[in-house]
DNA sequence: CTTTGTTACGGCAGCCGTAAATATA
DNA sequence: TATATTTACGGCTGCCGTAACAAAG
């Protein structure tokens, strides 16, 4: 089978009209037609139905279970070419989240310089949702990533690094910052919060506190920008929930709480990359020493 | 490009053999020589090198990216053809794990047979882990399946149905049979533990369990079958771990204690499809069905 | 008469087989 | 000489384009 005649498919469940698809192909609309028959004729189904009297092709049942495979095949292709491309590039397209670029990252930038590695690295900044979207097309080939569930999805290779707490933090005009021991979360129930917007994890963090203590938070603030978020704290708009490490002694004004009986859910570190992507001999370095952060493992990591 | 190359490639990557790639097609071996110059051509680099002195044909870096790719593409054709090929049966591939089987489906088993459809149902009675892979390959279509952590993978559509919880199970004749109020499960520590085998989620969950409160458990047995298991607890051969439900009070000398602090991990029931597979009215209203089993919900489900 | 898709047919390219060539042991 | 792969070449098949046809508004 063609996979040019896959990709005339897709385009025409997409479009609906062969004779948009011909043009976007640059090719006749006959050849339109033809690939649909050889596709009905390989599968031994009818796979799309015009319907000329009331102006519509409609695409049966089978038709709709090729696409979708069609999809994750072209996907495939994609990938492979984008892949094979890049094979004698230099370039590592690595994707390090802001939070653990600033904490643990600079751990290792000597080590990498000294194996030639780090001015070889092309860094997309982003959050952890956003990389293991760029992981999947390929624009990003490794990553570290911060999620508060393990990756269970078999498409990657997912290396664990350690787990860091979350903890409560707040101003220290709050009266909460003269609480001594571990705070209890049942007891910020009437406390409002200031939250990460959701390519953090931390919201969704928040989020399952309140599940599990059966309320709902009220949100003072919603901000994309930790220092801005610190900024609103330490006014005590609100409380937040930041991982621990993030708060040092060097934040004025503002105290940090642990949490006395954490959910077993933190901030989970890995090195992520595609299960069907072969490491090149300098990236499989790269790894190795990303593997050598020290992130003080505490209990409750999912691993 | 031909998806017939990539067969061919595909298979020559596992037998590192020209000849022998020929013969499992029925085609001269020339063919093979071709079909790789044909892809070397189409993705531009060399695929395959072929050692003369050394008398073995290595794959290149690029030779295995293709490879990987290549086998998802195959894999979801094959699935196309064999939902395709399924489109008009009337049978329903149905996967039930035997615990949900017992515990929970009977409820609506009158309801399916009602609507007609419990004839209709093509059952497998395997473990959620076998489920999991029985879908992948479109040996089972529709499944209803029991996880301790929830399906992340992007694969499935998962509609979930509950979570019960899991409780310790004892021997009448165990002391920790007095217990009148939830037990602390860091008391168990001393315990011998009776375990069902790994195609129960039950094992995973008390390796969870065990973590989380770091101690290793004494395994006096493990075990595949559930009544065997109750015997070997009755016998007080060790205690165990079982979801609540399972512990009636027909099940003689058997004390069924609660977690005093549950993990928030429990038995979560869904019912699960892959996401590229199309439903058919008939399976949709399956479906339907299966999702008004009343599954009392426990706190600390994952959802 | 216009729009959209199908059918018919001819040309060229691409896939396969046979046979010969090449490269090792 | 035996084994494994590549090269060369001829034939058939399959993909595409043009043109004519069909079915609607």
């Amino acid at each position: 089978m063609n996979t040019r005649d896959l990709s005339y498919f897709r385009i025409l469940v997409e479009k609906r009209n062969y004779t948009e698809v011909a043009e976007m192909f640059s090719v006749s609309q006959p050849t339109i037609t033809q690939a649909v028959k050889r596709l009905e004729k390989e599968f031994n189904s009818k796979l799309v139905h015009v319907d000329r009297v009331h102006q519509k092709t409609e695409i049966t049942r089978s038709g709709y279970l090729l696409y979708e495979k069609s999809k994750v095949i072209q996907e495939n292709l994609d990938l492979a070419r984008k892949e094979i491309k890049a094979a004698d590039s230099q370039k590592i397209k690595f994707g390090l989240p802001p939070i653990i670029g600033t904490l643990y990252f600079p751990q290792v930038v000597q080590k990498l310089a000294q194996a030639s590695l780090f001015q070889r690295l092309n860094i997309s900044e982003s959050g952890s949702s956003e990389l293991l979207e760029e992981l999947d097309n390929g624009n990003v080939d490794i990553a570290v990533i911060a999620t508060i569930k393990p990756i269970e999805n078999p498409k990657y290779q997912v290396e664990y690094l350690g787990s860091r707490p979350f903890s409560v933090i707040v101003s220290a005009k709050n009266p909460l910052a003269q609480s001594t021991e571990p705070i209890d979360f049942r007891k910020l129930m009437k406390e409002k919060f200031v939250r990460l917007t959701d390519k953090y994890v931390h919201s969704q963090m928040l989020e399952d506190y309140c599940n599990y203590y059966e309320f709902e938070p009220e949100i003072a603030y919603d901000t994309p920008d930790i220092s801005w978020f610190k900024s609103l704290i330490r006014a005590n708009v609100g409380i937040g929930i930041l991982v621990a490490d993030e708060v040092s002694p060097y934040d004025q004004d503002l105290v940090r709480l642990d949490i006395a009986n954490p959910l077993p859910e933190s901030f989970n570190i890995s090195v992520v990359h595609r299960k069907s992507y072969i490491l090149k001999p300098d990236e499989q370095k790269l790894v190795d020493i990303l593997k050598q952060m020290n992130i003080k493992n505490t209990k409750g990591g999912y691993y």
